[in-house]
DNA sequence: AGAGATACCTGGGAGC
DNA sequence: TGCTCCCAGGTATCTC
């Protein structure tokens, strides 16, 4: 399950894969994912070279020396391989990135959730308009108590689904998002304009803090996600809370308790997260 | 307008 | 062993 680290990690082993590079073909096997993979197609992504390769929220940005650039997500189980030329197609593999070394870059993906999207920027680096909904980076100076308290004293929603929404701030999925809680020692069932300023404090602190070690570690493999390589992220075994309902808590000895939020299932321990 | 619910999709695991 | 059912996840879109 990609969040943030997961992404960092992936769009990090890409760069010095594709930079400079040119595709001298793309090879689509399915109509689409989440959109149509037809406008992969175009003839304007083929032989022009990668001028970057970057991570914005959870999508990659693969930009092209035209302005063209593929913006990626990986959805739950989006994965890119290296492959050798000529290896038999997998199962859900849907796209084939031939690049003008003669490496292939596979794109793999079981529960199509992905998507690869393309789109002409106004200016070399510019912001896909496409990501322009976004809100800010986790890790970046602009993520403060001061910034969340001001959007969340707007929310009526639980705080958990509001650090979800990546309006708000990007990347932090159901995984990071039980860790951070936890870390703050905040009950992520209470109402966003309930959090204090201190506590969002300590709220910014921890999610910088859960997300920095995860990408340390290569991010969290749990059942889909793999890097480049094929090897797995390194920080689910550093989970606190999450995937661990009704074990002791890891900090006062209290079963871990399951709401659903969102839709979602939540990690947090009632004693020690008030 | 904001919040909540649902669809999308597949594989793995639980239960019978 | 083999079947069915449920669950996991992020995002877009729908409904209330």
């Amino acid at each position: 399950m990609p969040e943030l680290p997961e992404v960092h990690t992936v769009s990090a082993a890409l760069k010095p894969l594709l930079l400079d590079r040119t595709f001298v073909k793309i090879a689509v096997f399915r109509e689409k994912l989440r959109y149509p993979l037809a406008p992969l197609l175009n003839p304007e992504l083929l032989n022009q070279p990668v001028t970057d390769v970057r991570r914005r929220g959870r999508y990659i940005v693969i930009e092209l020396a035209n302005c063209h650039a593929l913006v990626v997500h990986l959805g739950m189980t989006g994965v890119f391989r290296q492959a050798e030329p000529g290896e038999a197609r997998r199962k859900h593999e849907h796209v084939i990135f031939h690049l003008d070394d003669g490496n292939e870059l596979r794109f793999e993906c079981t529960r199509r959730f992905s998507s690869i999207i393309c789109c002409t920027l106004d200016a070399p680096g510019a912001e896909p308009e496409c990501l322009a909904m976004l809100g800010v980076e986790p890790l970046d100076g602009a993520f403060t108590a001061a910034y969340l308290y001001g959007v969340l004293q707007r929310r009526k929603c639980p705080v958990k689904v509001a650090l979800m929404d990546n309006a708000i701030v990007v990347g932090i999925g159901n995984i990071y998002a039980a860790e951070t809680f936890f870390m703050a020692k905040i009950n992520p069932t209470r109402l966003a304009c309930d959090i204090t300023r201190k506590e969002c404090s300590a709220l910014v602190r921890a999610a910088k803090k859960v997300l920095s070690a995860a990408i340390e570690a290569g991010g969290t493999t749990f059942s889909d996600y793999r890097q480049l390589d094929g090897s797995e992220g390194k920080f689910e075994c550093e989970l606190l809370v999450y995937g661990r309902k009704g074990q002791p808590c890891t900090r006062c000895g209290a079963p871990v308790r399951t709401v659903v939020q969102g839709g979602r299932t939540t990690f947090y321990c009632p004693k020690c997260q008030l």
